[in-house]
DNA sequence: TCAATAGTTCCATAATATCGAACAATTGAA
DNA sequence: TTCAATTGTTCGATATTATGGAACTATTGA
């Protein structure tokens, strides 16, 4: 699944939040990340029918499908998008048993 | 992420669906699934502090920790389980761009 | 005692994320 | 026009993870 991926989510998340347009380099993850890995990334989001994708210019504007998305996972990025990003590793580290 | 696999969620689906414990074997996503990656998911699963564990004789009780869950991803198991299973594969190809 | 059952552990294989390097397309400046 | 800079893509290699099979452990019941 396209969303499985930290990644993924991560970039998804920085789209909405923008609330528009965003290019590929605009809504990496990280600074770092290598710019294979994250053309990688877009391009499975677009095949999941996730984002939309148009070259302008010498960029590509990337933008959240959001009827799609809540239409086929009704209620899922907003849930999802709920989580802040920064507390991602807290959270998901095991409370004790 | 724990909940990142399809068949963990699937896991839990049937976990929380039941509305009790289940043995590894009965939580099981599909039956032909080897028994040594069904032990690795649940391992997963414990370890992110998702379900519960006990030893009642020969079986496994497994639980959802449906409190913790919830406490730290709000909507989070409401919003997924609300999606059938039988209908994943149709709901995760993507629609015309 | 012993066979059957339920999981775990270990090893090998397949799928996927990641990175670096080379490439293509577009823009703007010399 | 020509060329350097910018933005992504493609390709090959490596690391991580899911999966399955075989051997093992623990528990139950005959």
């Amino acid at each position: 699944m396209a969303l499985s991926d930290p990644m993924r989510l991560r970039i998804i998340r920085s789209m909405v939040n923008q609330q528009g347009c965003m290019s590929c380099t605009e809504a990496a993850p990280c600074p770092n990340m290598a710019k294979s890995t994250l053309s990688n990334h877009f391009r499975v989001l677009r095949e999941a029918g996730l984002i939309h994708t148009e070259k302008r210019g010498v960029e590509h504007r990337n933008i959240v499908r959001l009827d799609d998305v809540e239409a086929r996972f009704p209620g899922l990025l907003k849930t999802i998008l709920a989580f802040s990003d920064t507390e991602d590793k807290e959270r998901w580290r095991a409370p004790p048993p």
